[in-house]
RNA sequence: GCCUGGGUAACUCAGCCUGGAUAGAGUGCCAGCCUUCUAAGCUGGAAGUCGCAGGUUCAAAUCCUGUCCCGGGCGCCA
């Protein structure tokens, strides 16, 4: 439509004889922010030189060139200096309605990347600690985007890299040794949450006893050289740490098509790094270490291999950008990783580079911090957020709310809760930006009232509320004008194809979480304003409501959230 | 010190890419609205030197420069 309104003011200008270029006016058309000064609005200030006479007169002139409006206009109007364009709604309402009700779940979608095949890897987590509020952060951010990437064409290969083994699990395996007693998880103590107990054990420890870090770095040699003991010890408390990983995921609502483990790759990645000794881009010390030097790029001087010949963290990111690339013949790669990695990613991007490996598509999608008001989560000190205890904690309170208000049994109070719970939580992470941190203030996060998650599950409850009661088929039939919420409803959901595509390029979430906010706070007024069922405008209205409710659909499925039917 | 992200209402955040009409929302506070489609809702109100100083422009929260404050990163850790 924005062509049109471009096509009118052009013509205007031609007969006033004005010459400007296409692109100052075509990016000059905005859409104004309030509903009744139009759909389309054209500044006249940068005519102002040109023409030397005042912007109003030069919006009243255009106006008066354009004469009549075409049909796909209902009205256009001159308010100061702004020439406002309304377009016929009522025919917008019914494309749209139209649309939506033909499209259903695919309302939104696109093939803009289909050539695409994209790897995108998250939480990739530690096996020395159960996951935390910043894993559920990265993981409600790697899902959304990869449906998002799915709305917009791609093929999406979900993987999960598991950094199972390093100094830091040799820490918890020692604690174990020391103090487990043979303590095994069982009920009331999840497998990942004891493997964690003895991380924080050990942290505390080594505070007053910093020698005992020696012991850990014994452990580690043992475990590289194969001690039968050691590794049957590793065996039992990694199987531990994964078995725990892998409710949550399924409690969260996560599945991954790929799991790598950092144990049956780590070493690898040496050969390939040896190959770039040959071809001169990395040297070799005397003492047998490799670096990178990347000085004359502002990044100092990276390591790639230990002296004795030991992998480092980068090492195995190496060879796991090769495996991925070999396996998937994948175009796209994405690390889904907090942004304090920044740099380590930039180094791993330049040594990918050297070696041929994957350049195109390698992409860092770097996230905020999850922080709580006393500062940074901290494994070590055990000041964390777990993931599973958070969930567990806002199903209890979902619960409470649902009982209060209706008496249902108590396995539909778990299901509801448990959904309400997690739409909480995910709306809660996603809807800020995905660079910025997000503080997570328990008394205040936790909320079930205003922009949050529950309340976009009870919009749509109530939309599905509305039409279970109708006994009318649902048509797009509008005998009267259009009501203002009617008109602001039909424009909101007119937007979202355009929102998914903007999500998509700028790798954003958030705007979706945006949307489905301001799309169901416009419902509710809507909801207030007018009566559905009993209505003259009973069947538009019902169309409307339908739509509504498939659009807010589509747009929680992009952000990982499961709907209710009731609540 | 260098690199990087941020500073908008009491608090938590949109808006900034692509400059335009009285700077928006939620929470909290004040005042209303349930015999009527779910009040987890809606309506109204109070609340803002858009960190500060320059610059560009008819027009700056938005672009540029400088500066102050806060976070993160600069390991043969992961």
């Amino acid at each position: 439509m924005k062509e049109e309104v471009f096509k009118l003011i052009k013509k205007s200008l031609g007969k006033l004889k004005v010459k400007v270029d296409d692109e100052k006016i075509n990016s000059s058309i905005e859409i104004p922010k309030e509903y009744s000064k139009g759909d389309y609005a054209f500044p006249c200030f940068v005519l102002a030189g040109i023409m030397k006479m005042p912007p109003h007169e030069i919006a009243l002139e255009i106006k008066r060139e354009m004469g009549n409006h075409p049909v796909d206009f209902e009205n256009i109007e001159i308010d100061g200096p702004y020439v406002n364009f309304f377009l016929n709604r009522k025919n917008l309402a019914f494309e749209t309605i139209k649309k939506i009700k033909k499209e259903k779940d695919g309302f939104g979608k696109n093939s803009d990347g289909k050539s695409e095949k994209t790897m995108i890897e998250f939480p990739s987590p530690n096996t020395n600690k159960p996951l935390h509020l910043g894993h559920l952060r990265n993981m409600a951010i790697g899902e959304s985007l990869s449906r998002i990437s799915e709305f917009n064409g791609e093929k999406i290969v979900r993987a999960n890299l598991n950094n199972d083994r390093g100094i830091h699990i040799c820490k918890s395996m020692l604690a174990y040794q020391k103090w487990g007693k043979g303590k095994k998880p069982g009920k009331g103590l999840k497998s990942d949450h004891l493997v964690g107990e003895f991380y924080v054990k050990y942290s505390k420890h080594e505070k007053e006893n910093p020698d005992i870090e020696k012991e850990a770095h014994d452990l580690l040699g043992k475990w590289e050289n194969g001690d039968k003991e050691t590794i049957k010890l590793w065996e039992k408390m990694n199987k531990w740490a994964l078995d725990g990983f892998k409710e949550t995921y399924e409690n969260f609502g996560i599945k991954h098509d790929k799991e790598y483990f950092e144990n049956k790759i780590y070493k690898k990645g040496k050969e390939l790094i040896l190959e770039g000794v040959k071809k001169g881009v990395f040297q070799q010390l005397e003492d047998g270490s490799i670096k990178f030097d990347l000085k004359k790029e502002g990044l100092g001087e990276k390591y790639l291999l230990r002296g004795d010949g030991t992998s480092l963290y980068i090492t195995q990111d190496i060879y796991l950008a090769y495996l991925k690339q070999k396996e998937f013949s994948i175009t796209k790669s994405y690390y889904v990783v907090g942004n304090e990695q920044e740099y380590h990613f930039k180094v791993l991007f330049r040594v990918l580079e050297e070696l041929g490996i994957q350049l195109k598509g390698l992409k860092h999608l770097s996230y905020g911090m999850v922080n709580l008001p006393e500062g940074k989560m901290k494994s070590r000190e055990g000041t964390v957020v777990d993931a599973d205890n958070l969930i567990n904690e806002i199903e209890k309170l979902s619960g409470k709310e649902i009982s209060k208000r209706e008496k249902i049994s108590a396995k539909e109070v778990e299901k509801r809760s448990h959904l309400i719970a997690l739409a909480g939580i995910k709306y809660m992470l996603l809807k800020i930006d995905i660079g910025k941190n997000i503080l997570f203030n328990p008394k205040e996060s936790i909320s079930f009232e205003g922009n949050t998650g529950p309340y976009l599950l009870y919009s749509y409850a109530r939309a599905n509320s509305i039409l279970k009661k109708s006994k009318k088929e649902v048509n797009v039939n509008l005998s009267e004008k259009m009501e203002e919420k009617e008109i602001n409803l039909t424009l909101k959901l007119s937007e979202f194809p355009e929102v998914v595509k903007r999500s998509y390029k700028s790798l954003n979430p958030s705007i979706i979480a945006n949307y489905s906010y301001e799309l169901s706070k416009i419902f509710n007024e809507f909801y207030h304003a007018h009566d559905v069922l009993g209505s003259k405008e009973e069947e538009f209205r019902l169309s409307l409501v339908d739509s509504f409710k498939q659009v807010l659909k589509n747009s929680l499925y992009l952000l990982g959230i499961d709907v209710l039917e009731k609540m």
